[in-house]
DNA sequence: GATAAAATGGACCGGCAAGTCCAGAAATGG
DNA sequence: CCATTTCTGGACTTGCCGGTCCATTTTATC
């Protein structure tokens, strides 16, 4: 069983090994540092995760990408006027201008998501949950005469899924937000474009607003 | 100084190690597993790179960070038509679908580019360039009357810069280059789409190629 | 408060990998 | 062919880090 105190423990771990994570990569970062952070000692982090670092890295896996939807919401899950967009591309910027380089997203997708089979079905589970609530606002916008139904929507959203993770690595290699601010207002500038046409005019679109 | 044989050695460490590095990360490569692959001696190696592993590794950064763009010519430099968009999509994607999951470029944004400060200007300098390179191609296309004038040259190489770092990363994340296309596709489709308005008509261009 | 289960502290082990060292072989150059 | 430099082989050292073990303390349950 599990105790409340043991349950805070189990936590205390791994929260602290997540921030570690972030701060220093996976590979860089020791369990003794955990200890250290973490007030705890070697026998509770094996008494917890038997497994090892190998299942405590699979844990932060998990931990990290309840997050990146997490804070997303609650644009993400909401994407039904080009207002919303707007505020999801607002959350978006803004949290990736907080964390910079230390992002859980960056450090899942480098690093976590491609050593063990178990943590690449994690990220590939979160990248298509993402994907798929991208796709459920393109298709509500075209309900609405906003975007043209003509377009594939699981293929606009794969385009802008891949727009968000291009500015995200990029911010994780030059340390600016310039090409995530650039990769989302462009995309959906050239989104709402579409909705401009003879027979899908819409009034609240604005070329001129990706220019 | 060197001679023919050292240099020969040099390069067959260099070369050995990029492939290991591509292959398994670089964290995992030892310095024994590099031994191995090209006949030599821990004493070699460190003859040749006395800085040990970093050294090595930014060298090894080097030698990838030249072959990314190398690989997308010759029509990354001439990217006046359409046509050359197209076959320089071509080409990206069917490099990488080639290499899948072990690319250079992933390789070095996710893992070399981020360790030393060297590195880290290393791969801040080949974005720079390969973003200066579609910016190039957009000028030129915006002087041929192809893609909207009123555009930001720049703003509009650093989307596209994004798109394809995205469709990369999700490669590495998935396996497929699904994402890859989607980026590529919908991102040319849609600046075609840009040179197709009263005052910008293009009679190449093919909004429906989109859909 | 007795007993069992859970939680904790920390010494210890073992392996791995980076880096050192030196002796000797091969090449260079006059 | 001699002297000097360069190149090579591989044993050895060193430190780190994941993982084990066991004694001890704390908590839960009746």
């Amino acid at each position: 069983m599990l105790t409340a105190k043991g349950a805070a423990t189990r936590q205390r771990i791994v929260e602290g090994m997540s921030a570690l994570v972030r701060e220093h990569g996976a590979a860089a970062t020791t369990l003794d540092d955990v200890r250290a952070r973490t007030t705890t000692s070697k026998s509770q982090i094996f008494h917890y995760f038997p497994g090892g670092k190998e299942e405590l890295l699979l844990e932060v896996a998990r931990y990290e990408a309840d997050r990146v939807l997490l804070d997303q919401e609650p644009y993400l899950s909401a994407l039904t006027s080009w207002q919303a967009w707007r505020d999801w591309r607002d959350q978006v910027v803004r949290r990736y201008r907080e964390v910079g380089v230390h992002c859980p997203l960056g450090v899942l997708i480098t690093e976590l998501g491609r050593k063990t089979p178990a943590a690449q079905a994690l990220t590939g589970q979160l990248l298509e949950q993402w994907q798929d609530r991208l796709r459920t606002g393109v298709v509500s916008m075209q309900e609405g005469g906003h975007i043209d139904p003509g377009l594939d929507a699981d293929r606009i959203a794969a385009w802008l899924l891949a727009a968000v993770q291009g500015g995200v690595t990029l911010l994780l290699s030059t340390g600016r937000v310039d090409h995530l601010e650039a990769a989302l207002d462009t995309s959906l500038a050239m989104l709402r474009g579409t909705g401009v046409t003879p027979r899908w005019r819409d009034p609240e679109s604005d070329v001129a607003s990706m220019r």
